[in-house]
DNA sequence: ATGAATATGTACTGATCGGTAAACTTTAGC
DNA sequence: GCTAAAGTTTACCGATCAGTACATATTCAT
């Protein structure tokens, strides 16, 4: 158990950050919450910026991980996995303590768009698209990055109005949508 | 010009947390950026959160004042207005210093979903999509809430998106989303 | 068992946080 | 021209910010 403090250490400053916001969260809270000693933060990462960097690349590895895994095990055509992505962000919604998306936040955050932190969450976006353009093609769409980039628009949408918005479903919205949108590109 | 100070406090401080953020941007910044000494802010205003509030409530009016003339100038039916929402969409992103939308970044920064700044911020987004359900009704659209949560989805989609990835274009892609989805709640 | 690495607690730095006190100056209405 | 409101400067409060120093304790491979 030799470097695993440090992946202890990222694992659950990932949730302070994740819950309370990065500028909120300061690193005495961060020794109280992880229940590690400021002086081993110090000796892991040189400044808070580089552990809220290892935090959002866990974050972009786990997340992104798992939401493959849920949507291939859902669905097992192109198409058809498109349209899982929004029954993954639905149950994503449900979840106990969903406060959107941590990309977006990071991103709001640090708005210099050359700061490391906002390049990083840029990055994490990036991917996503680069996944529902690379299904869209599979699925034989007319124009796979439009419908790759419609398909996230969907997604970004529907992340911030179930944070804002108690009141409607922007994931079933969201997912009829897609399906429209799907529906003509493959006409 | 009695109160006017106040409301030039109010206009200044909102650029400085609109560019800044809003846990980045202490009192004594504003008191440079704005010219207003922080005792006359205090006068004002007994609390940042209540100084925070009103520039939101500003941003709310002239936001949304200043979108829906532009969007009723463009064009003259529900349909038309309803697309003509992402061409002003498109000019926002365009202009110098876009740095998304502030209702979203407010309640990124404060995420308790009880706290006055985040349901100030959910206020926004429902008049927005009030806004948009309307059109939707207007234009004739079969299931008006369904076509106007879709649009509403597709804009903040957009609009987080035209922050992150500078490389794709979110508002026409966006725009031809709503084309498909108009036609298809029409037909 | 020992040595080296890794952890710890405590105490501290200078800067900044939101907010206040008090004395002084400007402005505007009568 | 007087009065009172509204604005100013300057200095301050205790708390918290990110980050450091240092001495001690725990862990682990050999």
């Amino acid at each position: 158990m030799r470097p695993n403090k440090r992946d202890e250490l990222v694992r659950n400053a990932l949730q302070v950050f994740y819950r309370d916001g990065f500028h909120a969260t300061g690193m005495d809270k961060l020794v109280v919450e992880t229940g590690v000693s400021k002086t081993s933060m110090y000796k892991h990462f040189r400044t808070k910026e580089e552990l809220i960097l290892a935090a959002l690349r866990l974050r972009d590895e786990s997340f992104r991980i798992s939401l493959l895994r849920q949507i291939e095990e859902m669905a097992h055509s192109p198409a058809d996995r498109l349209l899982a992505s929004f029954d993954a962000l639905a149950q994503w919604f449900e979840e106990d303590g969903y406060r959107g998306c941590m990309f977006i936040k990071a991103g709001a955050e640090y708005q210099e768009s050359d700061h490391p932190i906002h390049l990083q969450a840029a990055e994490h976006k990036r991917l996503m698209l680069d996944y529902f353009t690379d299904l869209a093609r599979k699925a034989g769409a007319r124009e796979p990055e439009k419908l790759g980039c419609q398909i996230l628009l969907l997604q970004e949408g529907a992340i911030v109005t179930a944070v804002l918005l108690k009141n409607c479903e922007p994931a079933r919205d969201a997912k009829a949508a897609a399906q429209v949108l799907l529906d003509q590109a493959l006409a």
